[in-house]
DNA sequence: ACTGAAAAAGTGGCCTG
DNA sequence: CAGGCCACTTTTTCAGT
């Protein structure tokens, strides 16, 4: 679901709006009294345009980016995973939530029926994740490609 | 380059930081004082690891986490970018930097060279983006994934 | 919608273990 | 050093216009 209830912006006002949303998401700390100077709007009225959006599931929440090597994560890893016939995206969510090292999990059009995002300390945990994951029932292969740069 | 300058939380002292990270990944507007309160340190004490972890890399930065569909971009999408020989990924940055619509840019083992991450409005969209970045010099073809859940 | 006052949060100094 | 404490500033929040 990654539409939740309402969806876009209105038209009418949506300028503010979109420039709160940039500003937002390259500091997420800011002030709202920084933010209202650089939207040229109130203190109060740019919180009221946050909490609404926030409301409105157009902000799902704020959250600090996190320099994964320095926690331990030095390997990336995208995992597309072959399943034998259709897998409903409810499975999908299961079993990605039963492997902590998967960080995201997508359903994809295509040869493969799903995609991981796997995070890992080194090779060896990373080979012992993908047993984990070929595991799983009806995971008949996986196709793995290690992250070299990110940029 | 992933990984700046230092990197590793120091074992010493490092289970306040670990859960400081937690705490902030998951809410990363929350106050200083109620951090302070979840580790059991002073708002100061709590003030003083998050600057420097900021200024040790650990911390990128802070982020709003926005709803892609509410801005207007409907479809995402992973494509695998194929190249002539080897590609430098000075040169991958730079191609994509040059396209807009290019939300992340990764070099990767296995067959494919890179690995793109692309947000578009619809379909007509994404064909015209698919276009040109085949039109890239070096790039012999792609492969497509359309993202059709994110779990 | 603006204003201003009260409450809360952010910031830096200073001292202790 | 890292932590607690304290004073000072900025920001937030909530009245009453």
């Amino acid at each position: 679901m990654t539409t939740p209830h309402s969806a876009c912006l209105h038209e009418s006002g949506g300028f503010p709006d979109r420039k709160l949303l940039a500003l937002l998401m390259a500091d997420g700390r800011q002030s709202y009294a920084a933010l209202g100077q650089q939207v040229e709007l109130s203190t109060a009225a740019t919180k009221r345009r946050v909490d609404r959006m926030r409301k409105e599931g157009v902000i799902r929440g704020f959250g600090a980016d996190v320099n994964p090597a320095a926690l331990g994560w030095s390997i990336e890893a995208f995992v597309e995973i072959y399943c034998n016939g259709q897998v409903p995206p409810k499975q999908m969510k299961e079993f990605a939530h039963a492997i902590p090292e998967v960080h995201d999990a997508y359903t994809i059009t295509g040869e493969a029926d799903g995609l991981l995002v796997v995070r890992c300390t080194d090779a060896a945990h990373l080979e012992r994740v993908l047993g984990r994951i070929r595991d799983q029932h009806d995971v008949l292969r996986t196709r793995t490609a290690i992250v070299l740069s990110h940029l």
